[in-house]
DNA sequence: TTTTCTTGATTGATTGGTCAATCAATATTA
DNA sequence: TAATATTGATTGACCAATCAATCAAGAAAA
């Protein structure tokens, strides 16, 4: 319970600083304890960054898991679109945590680990849905298309640029996914 | 030639740390200067980082300028995507270095703006060039997804993760370029 | 031409501040 | 009592920034 409202008071702290230049005691003070407790509970930073990252890739690992539950086809592959942008993910906080995450992941190989874990499942994800529809390479490449397109919407909603809210930030996607789809037809 | 030696040594440590977290002495030593003489050119830690990254884009804005002198249509955008992923733009310390400006761009109001300044450059030259060859909603999302594209290669690079290659980048970009134009006909 | 002045470049040493981590001590719980 | 939770205070490291002092070079004056 202490262990979880750390993470939280992390998860904020970051997002209020744009990135992982968060002091425990901002974190711990933020979660009502003591800095010392911070590392009776975690060990270190490093050990606590890690875990929040951790705590997030869970969740959207779960949103994910119960989003595509039963769909298949192009529907499910505009669930997972969806859970990317969705009212839970796509906020301030998260995204900032994303990039702050992204950019300590060149130095720390356990968490570059981490982040590369659910990147492969994202693919994955996304080919599975996407081998009915299209060849094997085809898909391979929309697939790529699809994660570079989520993760270059996520920064550009970082630096408060190009489409701000979820919506067109979906429609974007979709219509990305929409255009492979038919293109196979005539090309 | 000293600014410019400092600034070079600038970006060669943030492109091996990964981030800005470097040290003044760092980047000084790397110059074969000592780090007081840092301040002495630049003022502050904070000046220094500002001018690197006005360099960057300096830098990017030339070798962009230069792409697209007098092509137009189609030839003009292939020119503009392929400044981007050019073996000069392209580079793991540059990459890295952009990564770790956005992040430094949610705290520095300065760096923010020196960002969106080049967003904001590279959307005008994007819609200038699809406006004959799309409506004008289209042109917009069209430039929308290509920077969005552009800016999830580049993460998805700094990652090691996704394709790797300029080639393959430059490859699934002009693919979507491609599906957009033909795709405005049958729509 | 030599000498003195002046200025910008450059450095080593120091300072002040910040922060992660540790530890000893106290409270709480089982 | 034993074990765990929790804190305040402290330590040690690191780093940006400052400053006084040197150095090199060129301008002015003799």
């Amino acid at each position: 319970m202490r262990r979880q409202a750390l993470i939280n008071a992390a998860i904020v702290a970051i997002g209020e600083r744009g990135s992982l230049d968060v002091t425990m005691s901002e974190i711990a003070g933020r979660a009502g304890v003591s800095p010392a407790l911070a590392h009776h509970y975690f060990g270190g930073k490093e050990d606590l960054l890690f875990a929040t990252m951790r705590h997030i890739l869970a969740e959207l690992g779960r949103d994910l898991r119960s989003a595509v539950e039963g769909l298949a086809g192009s529907a499910r592959l505009r669930a997972i679109i969806g859970v990317n942008f969705s009212s839970k993910q796509f906020r301030p906080e998260i995204i900032a945590a994303w990039l702050a995450f992204y950019v300590e992941a060149q130095r720390s190989v356990r968490l570059r680990r981490l982040l590369r874990v659910y990147a492969r499942r994202l693919h994955s994800n996304l080919v599975f849905a996407l081998k009915p529809l299209l060849s094997a390479t085809e898909a391979e490449r929309t697939a790529e298309g699809i994660a570079a397109l989520v993760d270059g919407l996520y920064i550009r909603r970082a630096l408060k640029d190009g489409p701000p809210d979820a919506a067109s930030a979906i429609a974007l996607v979709e219509d990305y996914l929409k255009l492979k789809l038919e293109g196979s037809g005539n090309a």
